[in-house]
DNA sequence: TTCATTTCTTATCTTTTGTTAAGTGGTTGT
DNA sequence: ACAACCACTTAACAAAAGATAAGAAATGAA
């Protein structure tokens, strides 16, 4: 599967734009959109009993992300998602998402091999290095994993990601830089 | 989809026993089978680059579990997995296990719908905690989580699933019983 | 530009964790 | 029963992380 196909998927669904900070899907809504991400970057956070946002997840162009616990559980949203810069997105019902993939052979494949694979990958991968990396080696692999991110969005949010306060990040940072010389 | 249909599924597949540490799947197999247990708890563990094992996950009775790297990339298992205590486990091979699921009704929804999606909302959850959670509330959760595993398996694997050392768990349990008084 | 806001850094202090090692208690196998 | 082994605890120390606050730097808005 190639960005050909997935854009002859998205190319006759709505576009929309959201300005920086703009909510696309609201924490416990139930939408069941799939969104496919033509330019900008997107958060999913939550507000802990601190009041305090916590960034879960960043996406960036490329990309699709959905509200996974509407699709799978028809439970609503956990999460916030919120546009960090000016971004602009496809957006596709999920129903009609099945119905354009079932259809296609290419996406139909796609949407059973890369697509929901991707997702489980991922999810993986993301507990593996919290298992078995440090936060310092996290946050190095997260500068590997997204150079096309890591200098787009506040360091605080990425601290969140990999599980610490940004204050840490900082420290990390600064003894990863001593460290070079 | 409850246990009848399950155990319809495997009913008809091999049934092995392994006795306690016994390798179920060894590190580096592609084999693509799935193992349903029906007595007994299954670890899956890597050796890291100091030569020491690091458990990754436990499964107890009624659970299924799988190669999921090779099954979803056919990459070879990264993991070992190993029997704990005796186990006795039912086998199906993997493209057996999607023909048998795709031609009974319940099953091709139980496999589409519960046995796919819980292994992402798994996967969801045990990333969210490490974002959301301290050690202490990991603990906690895992105990609250897994009341049928707590006390069969030792102390040092749960350490490694909630992604600390033997020592900081001995210290957080008997942080958790001073509390109490 | 200038001012206000937000993020990042740095500092201080407290708490927790990692590391290593020693000791205790329990289990296993012969 | 006995020895050998393993998991758990505890201790001591070093390293890292959390919390809070203050200042610097960057960003954004008027």
């Amino acid at each position: 599967m190639n960005l050909k196909n997935l854009y002859k998927l998205f190319r006759n669904s709505k576009i929309k734009s959201f300005d920086k900070e703009d909510a696309i899907i609201a924490a416990n809504s139930k939408e069941k959109n799939v969104f496919f991400i033509r330019k900008g970057i997107v958060r999913s956070y939550i507000i802990n009993e601190k009041g305090e946002e916590v960034t879960f997840q960043v996406y960036a162009e490329t990309n699709i992300f959905t509200n996974v616990h509407s699709i799978l559980f028809n439970e609503p949203s956990k999460f916030t998602y919120e546009a960090i810069e000016a971004t602009k997105v496809y957006v596709i019902d999920y129903d009609l998402f099945l119905e354009i993939t079932s259809k296609n052979p290419n996406l139909l494949e796609w949407n059973r091999t890369y697509f929901g694979k991707r997702i489980i990958k991922r999810a993986f991968q993301r507990s593996e290095s919290f298992v078995f990396l440090s936060p310092e080696e996290r946050y190095k692999k997260f500068v590997i994993d997204n150079p096309n991110i890591v200098n787009r969005i506040p360091d605080m949010y990425i601290a969140n990601i990999i599980g610490i306060t940004p204050v840490s990040l900082s420290r990390i940072r600064s003894r990863i830089v001593s460290k070079k010389d």
